[in-house]
Formats: structure tokens, sequence, C-alpha cells
DNA sequence: GTGAAAGCGCTAACAA
DNA sequence: TTGTTAGCGCTTTCAC
């Protein structure tokens, strides 16, 4: 049994144990100084040491090679529900790796975020990976200054590219599939509830749907949201039902502006989706309960984390082949709130693409 | 500006500043050591430690000290939604005080939660919070054996009172406004779609129906949950609907059991809550915006990991009164998965006790 | 009230 | 291939 913390075994008790040197038992137990001394003793020395219970002291570790065997994360708030699916997937990389996550929040705010860094940075971590919230943010040079190692996940910044290691969802092919479908449904003319512009998503989002709107031959208005909150999407949903536009379909910004609106339509009266189709953006857990079931575009949110983690492992090992940028591909998941156009020419007739009851989490 | 990383300020720095020893210095940042130097000294030593971003090296002392001002949670799943808010909570005191903090998960598996507790005891932490899954734990006497200062939180062991911390939700009170409020609106007859015995919450909530049910005089029967899933929700739903029993509204023993039996309703057509009642537990995230809103059990998930971080630090202070068993009040929120019992007299009529849009949390 | 010295456990230069 | 030695930055006796 392991008795991590009430005698903690340490290299010496292996030396005294094989009558050999400190530096020996410390080379047979790493990678690089194994291979400097005799390969039998070495394997004995760390079967033995597996015996015993040996877990190296990462404080006397840390202290005498600077490095920490630790990173640090910044997401906004866990609260927000799709950073648990990204830091278990950094987690769980990391973990395989032997590495420890240090988990922040910026709340949004840059100068919290900046707090943060200093503070994951005094607490010498080795490598960080941050989901900025905006797309101009001095924290990233900051950290640039600082020389740590860097991965900037989910959330981006201008001109980042080719500066810094990405991992990205693939925002312009979310809304394709969005506008395909909505197309396909006999939609013409839709209204982008669009999210907060100088947030990346917001921006890419909304010029993708610029885009696809024309190459399917659809007619676009934009509804501005000054945040990614079921307000503002409760805000632009009164806006279109006092303009009362010819449009029949939503395309929101993410899922919480389309619930914001979902209920104000259904407040009014408004059936979704007979009489207006909408769609989310994000997959978010339980959107297939709401009322209506939520059509949405599905981020492979556990798998940006897992390949940002994977990233950064690599960045800290000096594997340098310049600053990477992955974009992860979205799934649209058609439920019930997008249906075909009222009194449209349907092209293809709307399928259920999902059943009911799929594995869930387990909750107290 | 700090320089954490690039050239952090040593304790050496500052003594040759001051032309003083290191031991002075270090004497005059401790809390402790303060009061064995001049305060004129000690004052100024302070100043020019914070004006040079002066950041002590947590592995150098930590070396130094065993002490690593750093803890340790253990939840089964951050992908489950009562632990985001739980985790804020813990990570919001613990800021505050200066300690940092390591989450890890069980998966809800003692083997898993047994690596992860041995995982942390190596990385030295001061104190860990455990979100154990099941009444008997074995990880708890070894975290017991280990000496390590323990917070159980939110879930909790059979006999653990007055052993060890305990920071938990309310269980029974929350069951008998549940009661209290399906009484309320004319049920007399319920079912308890019964949550896992072998887990406190299910335990707790079954014999508090029980109690309640014969306090307000209603009947019940129980439908035994394998698991706080939506598929055990849905296959005691099923089981409702062929036995057709003359019971008018259903206590889920938490809200993914609630939804999922309430998917099953929906698709035979038994109408809720027109022709069943049914109301949830936990208060999860969203649950407002189910169809049709889940009436449930909110439970003050932030205040009880503030708690438990609170009385974990307490405890590595050495402020030993005791193990403390805390309990925090739920709250019943009234929707629309609940209303008047069909044909049954009403003594109170329903309310709308939450209006549509509440502050939400952004999204990206 | 302050300084000198030792040492926490580990690793890496240097020596053999 | 192995041992010796020094020292990472800090705290804490012990001496003055």
């Amino acid at each position: 049994m392991v008795l991590a913390r009430k005698d903690p075994v340490r290299i010496k008790d292996l030396a005294e144990h094989f009558g050999v040197s400190p530096s020996t038992v410390s080379r047979a137990l790493s990678p690089k100084g194994r291979s400097l001394i005799s390969a039998d003793l070495a394997a004995r020395i760390r079967a033995k040491a597996e015996e015993m219970g040996y877990v190296g002291d990462v404080y006397a570790t840390g202290l005498r090679t600077g490095r920490t065997r630790t990173v640090g994360v910044i997401i906004p708030d866990i609260q927000n529900p799709i950073f648990p699916p990204i830091v278990r997937g950094i987690q769980n990389r990391m973990d395989e790796a032997g590495l420890v996550t240090l988990i922040a929040y910026s709340d949004n705010r840059i100068d919290l975020a900046r707090r943060e860094v200093e503070r994951l940075l005094g607490r010498r971590v080795d490598g960080l990976i941050y989901a900025s919230a905006f797309l101009e943010d001095p924290v990233i040079d900051f950290c640039r200054e600082q020389g740590v190692s860097l991965v900037l996940l989910n959330r981006s910044v201008r001109g980042a590219r080719g500066l810094y290691h990405e991992v990205l969802n693939d925002e312009a092919e979310g809304i394709r599939q969005t506008v395909a479908h909505l197309a396909s449904l006999g939609h013409r003319r839709i209204v982008h509830f669009n999210g907060p512009v100088d947030v990346l998503q917001g921006l890419e989002r909304r010029e993708a749907l610029r885009r696809y709107v024309r190459e399917y031959g659809l007619e676009a208005e934009e509804c501005e949201c000054t945040a990614f909150s079921r307000e503002e999407g409760a805000r632009c949903a009164r806006q279109f039902l006092s303009a009362r536009p010819s449009a029949t379909a939503i395309v929101a910004g993410n899922d919480l502006i389309a619930i914001g609106a979902v209920q104000v339509f259904k407040e009014a009266g408004l059936r979704v989706p007979d009489q207006v189709s909408v769609v989310g953006f994000n997959g978010m857990p339980f959107s297939e309960m709401f009322d209506p079931p939520l059509t949405t575009v599905a981020i492979p949110h556990v798998q940006l984390g897992a390949r940002a983690a994977e990233i950064l492992l690599g960045e800290m090992q000096g594997e340098s082949e310049g600053p990477l940028t992955v974009k992860l591909e979205p799934v649209l998941v058609a439920r019930r709130s997008s249906g075909p156009a009222p009194g449209g020419a349907v092209d293809d007739p709307p399928r259920a693409t999902e059943t009911s009851l799929k594995p869930s989490i387990p909750s107290s």
C-alpha cells in the first residue's frame, strides 16, 4: 500500500536499499538518465521503487528543475455549460501525461484574466491554455513576454493565426450546415440574431452566415445581440415581433440567444416551428429537453479540450513545428425547433435525426 | 509590473536591497515572524516586496515546510451539471485565501476515487474535499489513515456524522416542501420514482418522502431507479403507464429522473401537468426551459461549495472544534410541470412563482 | 531584534 | 557506469 503522506519513500531510501548513491537512483528513475546506467540495475531500481510506492516529490523537483508538471487553464466560468466538457477533455489528456491542471476563471474580464495569469505564473505552471473572450487581448501578449507555452482555445484573437497555437471550432462549417438545413426545409428569408462581433465566434458566425446565405440563394436580415444571453435573444425576438418581417426562420448566435427568442415567441403565441423555425449553436446539454427540442450545431467540446492539451504537451517538449491552427468540425443536430417553411415549397421533408433517449450523465 | 516568470524577485534580492539578512526578510513577510522584528522595518520590507512584485516560491516553501497551500477536490464528473457551481463555490473561497484547488474525477468509481486521492496526496495537498458517491466508502478511511484534513461534500457516508466534517443539502426539507406543494394542489396519491438507495441522497429523499406523505395525510407508492438517470426515470414512467395507478403526481429522485419520465409521458400522450404532475430535485440549470418548465427543488450548490471550503480552511489551521455537520436549505421552485390534481379539490390555487426571464450565464 | 547556518528532496555538472 | 558535490529558495533553529 502506498503511504503517500505519512512517510513518503525518498530517493535516499532506495539508494540505501541498493547500496548505491542517490544520483544513481535518480538516473534510474528519470527517462533521460536511464540510458547512462546499467540496464539491469536500472530495471531493479525501478521495480523496487514501484513496489515501495515511491512518488517523486513534486516540490523538490520543481525547485531544482524549474519544471513543475503543472499547467494552467483560464476559462471565463465553469458554470457556462460549454466549459465542463472542454475542461474534462483537457484534464483527461493531462492526467494521462501525469500533469496536473489548475483552473482559473476570468469572468470574461480582461483585468481578472490578467490577474489569474499572474497567479498561475507565480505558481510556476509549465504551460497555459487560454480561452480568451475578446478579439483584442493584451493578456496574450503578456503571456508571450513571459515566455510561457501557450495554446488558445475555442476563442481566438484577431491576427493570432500563425502567432500562437489555436484550437477552434469550425464556425463557418456549422453555419453552412445550418443554412443548408433551413434551405432544404424551404426557408427563403431568415433573420440572424447574431452574437457580439467583438468575440471571435460572433464575428465568424455572422460572416459565414452572410456568405452562405448568398451561396444558397437566400436573403437575411440581422439583429445584433450585445451578449450571448437569453435576455439579448429575447430582445431581438421582441423586435422581430414588432417588425413583423416576412422571414420564416431565425439563426441564433448561440443556444442561449435561441432559447431566449423561443420563450418570447411562445409567450406571444407564435408557434415554433410552425410559424417560425429557430436554430441554435453550441449543442448545449439538455437542449433536446427544451420546448421544442432545439435544433442546434453540436460542437465537439471534449475533443477541443483534448486537442489543445495535446498541442500544449508537444509545445512544452519543444516540438516546435511552428504555431498550429486546428479546426474541429461541428455537426448540426436537427430537432423540432426547425421545420418546413410555412407555405413554402419543401425540397426535402424534415426527418427526425435524433431519437428520444440518449445516454445521459448521472446526477445526484 | 510583475515579472513572475522571467526573473522572479527572491528573498535574497530584498535582503540585499535593505542590507539585512534573508532571515529578516522572511520574518517580515510571514505572519508569525513579523512580531519578532521591528515593526517599522517589517512594514518597509513588506511595502518594497509588494512594489517589486515579490511572489514567494511555492516550491521552495513547499519543500521546506511541507505545506503547499493546495487543496484537492474529488467529484464524480464536472460534466454533471450540479458540480460546476459547487466547484466554483469552493474555488471562490480558496482563491480568496490564496490557496490553489486541484480537481479530480472519480466517475463514481471507488477504484478511480482511490487512485485520485493517492495522486493528490502525492502532490502534497494540504486538504481534501470529497464528494463521495456511496454510503460505504473505504476511500474515506484511507484519507483518515493518511491524516489529511477532510471535508465531505454533498454526498456523505453512513455513520459519518460526528466523524468527519460534512456539508450537505437538507434533503428532508426539500422533500417536505415538495409534499406540501403537491398536497396544496389537491394531490392525494403520489408515486416516488426514488433514486438509488445506496447513495445518501436516494436514501434520505425516500425516507423523508415516506415520513412527510404520512404527515400530510397522503398515500405513496414507489418505483426504484437504479441510477439518477433519464433512462431510469423513463423506465419507471413506462411501468407507471402500464400499471395505470390512481396516483396524480410523481416525485422524482432528481431532475434527470423527472425529465426522463416527462419525456415518456409526453410520448404516450399523457399530459403534464393536466393528467399527472411531476416534481424534480436539484434545480439544474435551464430546467425552466424544459417542456413543461420543471418544478424542482433548487439546491444552493455554490454555497455548499463555499461552506465546505470554509470548513476545510478552518480545519487546516487546526481550529478543531470537532467534526461539523452543516445542512443548507433548498427551496422548491414551482413551475409548470406541477398543477392541480385532476378532479381533486384544491386547497390553494397554484401560483406562478417564477417569471419568465432570469439573469443567465453567458455562453460563447 | 537580527544573523548564520543547516537542510527540505532532488538533479546535474563534474570527477573518477 | 557511478559517486561527489553543490545548490534550487525558503524557513527555522540556535546563537548573539
